[in-house]
DNA sequence: CATCATGAAGTTTTT
DNA sequence: CTTCATGATG
């Protein structure tokens, strides 16, 4: 293994210091994977073992990507060596230790819907005002004990001390959150925070099983520290304790998860908590020209809670930073087309490597529209994509349900639509009945191939089940017929687009939305239109495949992964472009109250102004060649045209580094 | 019990 | 201008 053609002095540095605690700082576009996937590499090529390895990462992606690289180095992936997320890891280890903690095998995860029907649900019983306890609020506070690993017993005064509300709101607060406890453990069931915290939990009373997984973990790896939180620091600190063989990259410049949980504090002690720890600087930039760099640097530097870091690239000056003043967002996206236009025509770039950046999704609309106008092809990354407009998952869940008709969960969602007078009480009683009636129905198992009878096979002979009357009982019957012949459209030999437009028809779906004529109605039946031709597309190229693959390689189809291939312009939040880089970036709606967003400006905390100002970093930091970034001078905001100020953001970079332009032009 | 009308609020997101 | 939640109505 020839490290040094590989990697700069730095970076060398980063894998070659397998002990002690080791601190990697790592700027945007340093090489930061490369140096963690090198690591572990070394390691093994050193003699580790891979079972002595554990690299975690905060999304499943990111641990995807990381086997994929060290595939690559490796010539294999070591299926021993454990690579993934924290709660992956989690599971995994919760799930050879279970009887330990008292649940038994076959625990349930609750994801943060099923959480807060059953935070709902207790406050209820409890009989409390609504007005004052909102599931989600309290639902958020009991994350946020969790999190931050309050004990039971101080949970009362560490609420008093950041909230604002009386002690008897939050003593009920604490009541509810020991309920929700009871609750959880009586159903064998972990909410995403116990993954972890009863892990921590299982640590911390089994001395024995603790000292096990230390001599296991000898050597680990976690990326993206500046975004752990308090619950992840504990558990890292708990395995690394024996050993110490602790190794965390990050970039305190780019800790843009607070409200998730994310405690900057982490990185920033690190070397406190971990004595003797070795600090890596990883500065150079191999990503972005001088001018982004320079004007990116000018930003950041603003901000105080931060190491002293200097960024720096040996690549060229470039073009300087583009700022555009436009009247309006609708000339904003007229700017921007057109700008996109001229990059594509002119300077030989593709759609692909062009991205738009935003404070919040609702921006993309009138982006969109202006795409679709314009005729570029455009993806939506995250948020409301085309798969996440509600005809869109409509008609999928059609699908699936003529796939697989004991699909409650696609069965839930189509039920009603159109409205054929059966309401969610009604679907309630219906599963009841079937968890009574089929003991291993289970609502929450999200696995397809569960061919036990279902919510479909009960609507044959809705009148067994108790509290439904005579006029429901032949409404559902005549849905389930409806149903019967979704399926039988399905068994029929008609091609895949020939059964998606059939199902439509049947279902009563399309006729809903004639019948409806309003512009929002016909918009969806554009966008069925648009699915059919995905369908005809589809069987074009699969001329074998049937509904069932059509219906399974739609999720593959909506995937992130594979968005290289396709040559379109990608828009997306300023959050989902972490990570990632494109040679041009736009950044739209940089104007006060926007980003920085407002609530950030009204909470008065210097700190998240700050956090958005790592976020404007991360926005910039995605760019390569061309930077270009835009705010209106009027705006519509909740229906009224409101009068925008350009962010202050704008003004911290060098004028020197930017060159400004007006465009007042709109479709 | 389903459906309609009215009103309030309006980030970012992974597991 | 949306979307979502809630209370009144049929």
């Amino acid at each position: 293994m020839n490290l040094s053609t590989m990697l700069n002095t730095k970076q060398q540095e980063a894998v070659t210091t397998t002990e002690g605690p080791v601190l990697v700082l790592a700027a945007a576009g340093s090489g930061k994977t490369r140096a963690l996937t090198y690591r572990v590499a070394y390691l093994i090529d050193q003699g580790v073992s891979p079972v002595n390895i554990l690299t975690l990462t905060f999304t499943n992606k990111a641990a995807q990507d990381m086997k994929r690289k060290i595939k690559d180095l490796l010539g294999e992936m070591p299926d021993q060596m454990w690579i993934g997320t924290f709660h992956s890891i989690c599971v995994r280890i919760l799930s050879q230790n279970l009887k330990k903690l008292g649940y038994q095998s076959g625990f349930v995860i609750y994801d943060q819907d099923e959480s807060k029907s059953l935070v709902a649900d207790i406050i209820l019983s409890f009989n409390l005002d609504k007005e004052k306890y909102d599931p989600k609020i309290v639902l958020k506070l009991i994350n946020k004990a969790k999190l931050k690993l309050w004990a039971e017993d101080e949970l009362l005064a560490r609420y008093q001390e950041v909230g604002n509300g009386s002690e008897e709101y939050y003593q009920n607060i604490v009541d509810i959150y020991q309920k929700y406890n009871e609750v959880l453990k009586d159903n064998n069931a972990f909410d995403f925070n116990d993954l972890l915290a009863k892990t921590i939990e299982l640590f911390e009373e089994h001395q024995d099983v603790l000292a096990k997984y230390q001599d296991k973990f000898k050597y680990l790896l976690i990326d993206e520290y500046q975004d752990t939180s308090p619950i992840q620091y504990r558990l890292a600190q708990l395995v690394a304790k024996k050993h110490n063989n602790i190794f965390v990259v990050g970039d305190d410049f780019q800790s843009i998860y607070k409200f998730r949980g994310a405690d900057m504090n982490n990185i920033l002690s690190f070397a406190d908590d971990f004595a003797e720890c070795k600090t890596i600087k990883l500065e150079q930039n191999y990503r972005s020209k001088g001018n982004i760099i320079n004007a990116s640097n000018a930003l950041i530097a603003r901000n105080h809670q931060q190491f002293n870091k200097e960024v720096w690239t040996a690549n060229a000056e470039g073009e300087p930073v583009i700022i555009c003043e436009a009247a309006n967002e609708y000339a904003e996206a007229d700017y921007i087309t057109e700008e996109i236009d001229n990059l594509v025509r002119f300077s030989g770039y593709k759609y692909n490597d062009i991205a738009i950046l935003y404070r919040s999704n609702h921006q993309s609309r009138v982006l969109e529209e202006a795409f679709i106008r314009k005729r570029i092809p455009y993806y939506i990354v995250g948020g409301l994509g085309f798969y996440d407009r509600k005809e869109i998952k409509d008609i999928i869940s059609y699908l699936k349900v003529a796939v697989n008709p004991q699909d409650t969960i696609a069965m839930k969602r189509i039920v009603n639509v159109p409205k054929r007078g059966i309401g969610a009480k009604t679907l309630d009683k219906l599963i009841r009945h079937a968890q009574e009636y089929v003991p291993e129905f289970n609502l929450l198992s999200f696995n397809q191939e569960d061919e036990s009878l279902g919510l479909f096979d009960i609507m044959e002979e809705p009148t067994d089940v108790s509290g439904i009357g005579k006029k429901t009982a032949a409404k559902i019957r005549s849905f389930h017929k409806d149903l019967e012949e979704v399926i039988a459209i399905k068994e029929s030999s008609l091609s895949i687009p020939d059964q998606v437009d059939e199902i439509l028809k049947t279902s009563g779906y399309q006729a809903m939305l004639e019948l409806d004529g309003s512009e929002t109605a016909l918009n969806r039946l554009d966008n069925l239109n648009e699915f059919l031709v995905l369908a005809e597309n589809y069987q074009r190229k699969n001329p074998d495949r049937e509904l069932d693959d059509f219906v399974r390689d739609l999720k593959l189809l909506s995937d992130q992964d594979d968005l290289d291939q396709s040559n379109q312009v990608k828009m997306m939040t300023v959050h989902a472009s972490k990570g990632l880089e494109f040679p041009t970036v736009f950044i739209v709606g940089v104007e006060e109250e926007v980003f920085p967003h407002r609530r950030s400006i009204k909470s008065g905390l210097i700190e998240d102004i700050e956090e958005e100002r790592r976020l404007a970093y991360v926005a910039m930091t995605r760019a390569e060649n061309r930077l270009f970034i835009s705010y209106t001078r009027q705006r519509q905001q909740f229906g009224e045209t409101k009068t925008m100020i350009p962010s202050r953001f704008l003004d911290e970079l060098p004028t020197e580094l930017i060159l400004e332009v007006i465009h007042n032009h709109q479709l």
